[in-house]
DNA sequence: TCAATATTCTCATTTTTTGAGAATAATTAT
DNA sequence: ATAATTATTCTCAAAAAATGAGAATATTGA
């Protein structure tokens, strides 16, 4: 393991479960010798993204809040998902949380959730938080509607024989001409999940917007209002991306004035 | 520039201002080929913190809200804040922001901060936000608490004749005897603060819990009323810290189990 | 289509990083 | 208090990796 990588590897020890490390736990877990993992802690510590506890304990450092709070005033997705799901929970008019995600690497990963003023329960979605591709609404939706090539790249090429695969296909094929998904119990038990798209292609955004709601609450005509809500919560956020996206961003435009 | 002082740099210019950059910007802005930053970016695309929006244009990426949800679930001060901050919000019994930061290299962060119901205002101490070291009650109960040589270091040794930093001094001394720090206008025009610290000797830690108000809104007994309110919630808080962090983490233990 | 721009690639050189172990500091146990 | 253990920094030569210049390629916009 070399430079950044190591930096890397580092940081992703620190998790839910290991919150705190010292150096020498790290030493053993990395394989990497002590002495190496001093001073790559040492530069860690000095940019903020570890702060050493008590007694040569290290945990994750301030620097991530510093940076989640720049992220969430300046991207677009977050700045304008923010008012749309604070919207959409008022709207709903039953204990609910909302949420907008987007792809993150291989998983999906909510940006902004925000919950109704009642809500007891939680969903396992939230801000933050890594989850599967392939099930549960919000990540569906936004599977079916990535692109061919990366769609076969992140769940495989189509293969005879394989019932899942074909019914995941299917799935996503009637996302597709629905547009939105609704499911319950995929993830959290008793819960269930409304999610519509958010695409701007000329961004490159591919994003969902779910519901989630307690599902024993829903009867039919509830659940087609919170669908009816959410598909158009979903284009309106789309569509003020495609406003604040498509006019060329101010460093864009400097850039191209220092080049003139 | 070299190594790891590379990716900081690169992230150093993500701010509010400037939240999406090109390479060749970015290659202006550092004096570093182009080639170069090509493949910094690449890697910091690789590992999260930045994400390609469209047409060459990167900003800040989705591994900060991943980290950032990380350190709110496993970092003492801030699992410990959140609820008392929440109590606060709710006995305040008035349109307030309530939060705890602590010392951020050489400034002061807040790492919670709890809006109540009904708050029209914004205090400019914000999650996320560094904020000034000698202004608004927040920042200066935390550093009336700090090491002696700590402090100097911050805010430099006492000289004689500079009325300033005398009376900063003077300001801190009474802070440490009184147990609490009230301010009116000196951050945000018109708004009320009011900071106790929170300290745990053991742990290292030294932060603050503030309330932040309508200054015209409060009178005498009220503001007393406060300042007990904010006091006795930051020693829980203390209290509850030093429960927490006091018995060995359970990382300490494992490693330790290994030595053996 | 062509021109301009963005991006990746190549490679010799320079600069870092690396790891082993010594030296030192800090803790803990006795 | 002292010794023993553990944590941390330091040193240095070897190894590895980053660097930058420019060529090559891809992408984009007119």
């Amino acid at each position: 393991m070399a430079g950044f990588a190591r930096f890397q590897a580092v940081l992703r020890l620190f998790d839910e479960k290991a919150s705190a490390w010292t150096v020498p736990a790290m030493s053993d877990a990395l394989g990497v010798p002590a002495s190496t993992v001093y001073r790559t802690v040492r530069d860690l510590v000095a940019v903020g993204f570890l702060e050493a506890a008590h007694e040569s304990v290290y945990r994750l450092g301030s620097a991530f809040i510093e940076y989640d709070r720049l992220l969430r005033l300046t991207d677009p997705l977050v700045a304008a998902g923010r008012g749309a799901l604070h919207d959409v929970v008022a709207q709903a008019n039953t204990p609910c949380v909302a949420l907008l995600s987007r792809l993150y690497n291989d998983q999906v990963m909510c940006v902004v959730d925000e919950a109704a003023r009642e809500t007891s329960f939680r969903s396992s979605y939230e801000r933050g938080r890594p989850m599967p591709l392939t099930q549960g609404a919000t990540s569906k939706v936004i599977l079916a509607h990535l692109p061919p090539r990366q769609l076969n790249r992140l769940i495989g090429a189509p293969k005879d024989g394989d019932t899942r695969h074909a019914a995941l296909r299917r799935d996503l094929a009637s996302i597709r001409k629905n547009g939105f998904c609704a499911t319950a119990s995929e993830i959290d038990a008793g819960l269930a999940g409304i999610a519509a798209p958010v695409i701007v292609r000329e961004a490159g955004i591919i994003a969902s917007l779910s519901l989630v709601a307690d599902d024993s609450r829903l009867d039919e005509s509830q659940r087609r209002r919170l669908v009816l809500l959410v598909v158009s919560a979903a284009s309106l956020v789309a569509e003020e991306l495609r406003y604040v996206l498509t006019p060329p961003t101010i460093v864009e435009q400097r850039h191209k004035m220092v080049k003139q």
